[in-house]
DNA sequence: GGATCATATGGAGGAAGCCTCCGTTTTTGC
DNA sequence: GCAAAAACGGAGGCTTCCTCCATATGATCC
């Protein structure tokens, strides 16, 4: 009964700002080129702070993976929210496939450390799953209103098959690859008296 | 010119053999358990032997993933023969794919080691490729030759979609959710003309 | 401006895991 | 049996993890 709910929560200092942003740009760096098991030590080197203060705004490895990952996923929904815009719905969704793909191999030690990511914490799933589905779902249903889909495919299907091809993706040409399985996959999602 | 080729390589000793067994059962169990980080010393233990006897056998964390990734793969080839005996080549090839989400299904820890394992060594992923295609093909290419799937579908690309559905698959009910993605796929693969 | 205090910093240090190296033990071939 | 070859086990040097707290710094109030 001592708890003060009207404290207004004084605003984080601005070098605990600053050093914040430092480790999260360092944290893309260093996973990046090293993979997820790169060491934390490196990352708050490359950041230019201690490890203390790495660890105290990313109390764990996930609690970083997952700061960066949420990150990301921002920049996906804003791509799809352009998307909704364009004239042929199935193509829209056929380029927001397509773009997640180009997305995915600009960074490819991040894959690895972002999927560890999802595993991990399973409410950063729910959270960004609802907002990608969300996003799907903007350029889905539009499909589907349009005639162009059947009806029993669901955002979260589509999300799960793109994230799901590009994980283990590295062979030389693999982009070619799962570019065609997804083509593959919208054919399958095509209504069949629509062609 | 001192080297002697007809040198017989004599057997491995028979301790050595069965601590190999050892290590290789409980890094199943350990792996299965806490995932692909698990210590390795805690390997060592459940398997009753000293870490300097897991290293001989596997110099390293993936030459240990990698034995067991080989052993899991052969059985997923064994039943892909059996399944080339059935009489409708579509359903054969659908069975296989099942099953297989059920073999994952009972091995959760497993997952995420054997996909780094498989990210690992490119030539362990040539070489079960090869296996796992072969069988693939062997089911794929009896349903093309039946006229029930279209020629543009590569087994490769099959077994891609696969193991991409089973990663990172652990929300409550994935499993009827990568059945029925599953099912999608093959109807994308399925000849129009041939419905 | 400077006094005060909550907030944030950095790195030392104990614990744990990695992997190598080598003295000891076990198996094998004769 | 007995020697040589093969395999074993775990101590030890090294790296990384993560916590803790003495010190430093930015915010706030006068």
């Amino acid at each position: 009964m001592k708890d003060k709910p009207n404290k207004p929560a004084r605003p984080p200092r601005a070098d605990a700002v600053r050093n914040r942003a430092r480790v999260l740009a360092a944290a893309k760096t260093v996973f990046g080129a090293g993979g997820p098991q790169a060491s934390l030590e490196a990352v708050a080197r490359e950041a230019g702070v201690g490890i203390g203060t790495l660890y105290r705004h990313f109390p764990t490895r996930e609690a970083l993976f997952e700061a960066v990952y949420r990150r990301e996923v921002e920049q996906l929904v804003e791509l799809a929210a352009e998307l909704t815009a364009w004239p042929a719905p199935v193509e829209a969704l056929r380029h927001w496939l397509h773009a997640n793909v180009a997305f995915v191999a600009t960074k490819k030690g991040m894959v690895a450390a972002l999927a560890l990511a999802a595993q991990g914490s399973s409410d950063l799933k729910a959270s960004t799953s609802v907002k990608l589905t969300a996003a799907v779902r903007s350029l889905v249903d539009r499909a589907v209103a349009a005639g162009e889909l059947r009806a029993d495919v669901w955002p979260g299907d589509v999300l799960h098959m793109l994230i799901a091809l590009c994980y283990g993706s590295d062979a030389p040409g693999w982009q070619q690859n799962v570019l065609r399985l997804l083509d593959v996959f919208v054919d399958g999602m095509r209504r069949s008296d629509a062609k």
